[in-house]
RNA sequence: GCGCUCUUAGCUCAGCUGGAUAGAGCGGCGGCCUUCUAAGCCGUAGGUCAGAGGUUCGAAUCCUCUAGAGCGCGCCA
């Protein structure tokens, strides 16, 4: 934004001294007074008195209408060329372009990385779209994006899924299986009988990875239905392999970050507590509450200790910023994880981990109580054939990340403007169909500066307001802030709409101008459906 | 017991990391189709921002405590 910087500049060569970190423009909240408001005289108080020069610059600003001054605000209003110029740039671009802030930056998205054990189920979703926006953001703004996928082949529930597989292998030679003969820790899902099938028809030497391969197989075919294309599928037990746990082990072992101890009981766990002596993690050094096991009583490595060596393997691979999408019920790792991390890369490698809520899922109202164990919970592949990979990736999008919420799978494809997807693609669509139905006529969108009236510089502030809304949803990670502009841009189409008549056949010039105007519209709302991977309905 | 996250209108959610009179939708009430998609638009009613303190010019937002909800808590991954 060019007056805000100019604000600055002013002051600061007059005042060089001053400290205008927290000065701001934003848009006004009363239209009524101005288009951009800034608090910059409150913020400065203690620094001095500056509205009357603020408010002089403003007011000899080529591009400054008006100025007043309500409740400790400079309001302003901008000329109408600003807004003119504005539209000019959407129409020629598409979009409004940030400045890439992240050219030549690399960073990593760690997002899903479900265990390779079953299909993805619907509670899998969320991290899912989640991740894959975070990652789409920094693609937007420039950064070289890897999206990454852990995938934990190594454990003993990948031995639990051999041994289940091998039972239905059994089954297949004709030697009938009952619920008993599966153990607690093996799955028991019909999805491993085509696998079974296959282990008979190619019989691989090692099953184990041929296992795991049909497993993320059928995963990444999945994400790909729901639009998203993993970069790199890292394999713990190639990291293993690669001896990443010994040399974590090494460099925490000389930093003196490692000891032999025993954890104290968490309270409230009386009885079964057993005092055990254990590799521990001085993770507390790094602001963790508790320090961690790297070693079980055994000497065998716990799964953080793999964790461990994953996240040295990012760190060698020397991006400039790490980012770790958890479900909920993996916020207990944080603080250990950013822990080593910190220790293993010297405190050179930012590490930022974001958690997304559970989901409620409902049915026509009714919610679903999923169990894994009793085998009633519904796969990604089946809500994607229900209702479509749309409506999921919007609604798992359009919530702020840290809140649970409910996702009614009949809700989410209504139409009507309850459902924001909906509400959004109607406007979408009703600009295509006008624009088709002008275009019978003969009248393509042309903008006519002389033209502009206020309701078009009401929906051109709306657009404008598109580049800013970005730059937050990337500085919070905040995606859903993307989808809940969008519904604020379509409300205000929709109101432009009913108010202003677009296609009049005894009226081209008008028609044509008010024409570029909604396409302006139309333009934002496919920059921004690219970074949602959503597709825009030309009808309905 | 401890930790993390949450609590905003009857319901579902926003609220621009501390700014102006806290906003939308649904539901309620009342209007708008001989013309581009009424799958929409307009008006109206509805709030002690869970509660109590604190920080300051200013708090839904930051801190402390209390209550309630979800998730988690070595020897699973």
């Amino acid at each position: 934004m060019l007056v805000i910087d100019d604000v600055k500049n002013a002051l600061l060569s007059k005042y060089p001294h001053l400290n205008l970190d927290k000065v701001v423009f934003e848009p006004c909240r009363h239209h009524e007074l101005g288009d951009l408001s800034t608090n910059a005289v409150m913020v400065l108080k203690k620094q001095g008195d500056f509205e009357s020069f603020i408010v002089d610059f403003l007011t000899n600003h080529p591009i400054v209408e008006t100025v007043n001054t309500t409740k400790g605000f400079i309001n302003i209003r901008l000329k109408k060329e600003f807004w003119v110029e504005i539209l000019k740039n959407i129409l020629k671009d598409g979009e409004l372009k940030p400045h890439l802030e992240g050219q030549g930056k690399t960073i990593n998205v760690e997002y899903v990385s479900v265990n390779p054990t079953g299909p993805l189920h619907i509670g899998h979703a969320r991290n899912a779209v989640f991740g894959d926006m975070i990652a789409s953001l920094f693609d937007y703004f420039g950064y070289h994006v890897t999206r990454e996928y852990y995938v934990n082949d190594a454990g003993g529930q990948i031995d639990a899924l051999v041994s289940s597989v091998q039972l239905r292998i059994k089954e297949l030679n004709q030697h009938p299986i009952t619920d008993k003969d599966f153990s607690a820790d093996m799955y028991r899902g019909t999805y491993l009988i085509p696998v079974a099938e296959k282990v008979q028809q190619e019989k691989p030497t090692h099953l184990k990875s041929f296992i795991v391969e049909r497993m993320m197989e059928a995963i990444s075919h999945d994400l790909k239905d729901l639009g998203i294309h993993i970069d790199t599928f890292t394999s713990e037990q190639n990291i293993l392999n690669q001896g990443y746990l010994e040399k974590a082990f090494k460099i925490l072992h000389e930093r003196g970050d490692l000891y032999h101890g025993v954890l104290p009981p968490p309270k409230g766990h009386d009885g079964d507590w057993e005092e055990r002596e254990q590799l521990l993690f001085k993770s507390t050094t790094y602001g963790d509450d508790t320090d961690r096991p790297l070693q079980k009583h055994d000497g065998t490595w716990t799964y953080f200790a793999g964790d461990v060596a994953y996240h040295l393997y990012k760190i060698s691979r020397h991006y400039d910023v790490l980012i770790d999408v958890f479900g909920a019920d993996h916020a207990g790792h944080i603080l250990k994880l950013q822990s080593a991390v910190h220790a293993m890369s010297g405190g050179n490698t930012p590490l930022h981990i974001r958690t997304c809520q559970m989901v409620n899922f409902l049915d026509q109202g009714v919610p679903l109580r999923m169990s894994k164990r009793a085998g009633n919970f519904v796969t990604l592949r089946d809500l994607i054939e229900r209702i479509g990979k749309d409506p999921i990736r919007f609604m798992m999008a359009s919530r702020h990340p840290s809140t649970t919420f409910d996702f009614d799978f009949e809700k989410v494809v209504e139409k009507t403007k309850e459902n924001h997807l909906f509400y959004i693609q109607y406007a979408h669509a009703r600009i295509c169909s006008v624009l088709k139905r002008a275009k019978s006529h003969g009248i393509e969108p042309l903008f006519h500066e002389h033209l502009l009236s206020d309701d078009d510089v009401f929906l051109i502030k709306m657009m404008y307001d598109f580049s800013r809304q970005m730059v937050l949803s990337l500085k919070h990670l905040e995606p859903h802030r993307i989808c809940q502009y969008l519904y604020d841009l379509a409300t205000h189409f929709h109101q432009f709409w009913e108010k202003n008549r677009l296609l009049n056949v005894d009226e081209p010039v008008i028609t044509q101008h008010r024409l570029a105007v909604v396409v302006g519209v139309q333009k934002i709302i496919q920059r921004a459906f690219k970074v949602l991977k959503i597709d825009p309905l030309d009808e309905l």
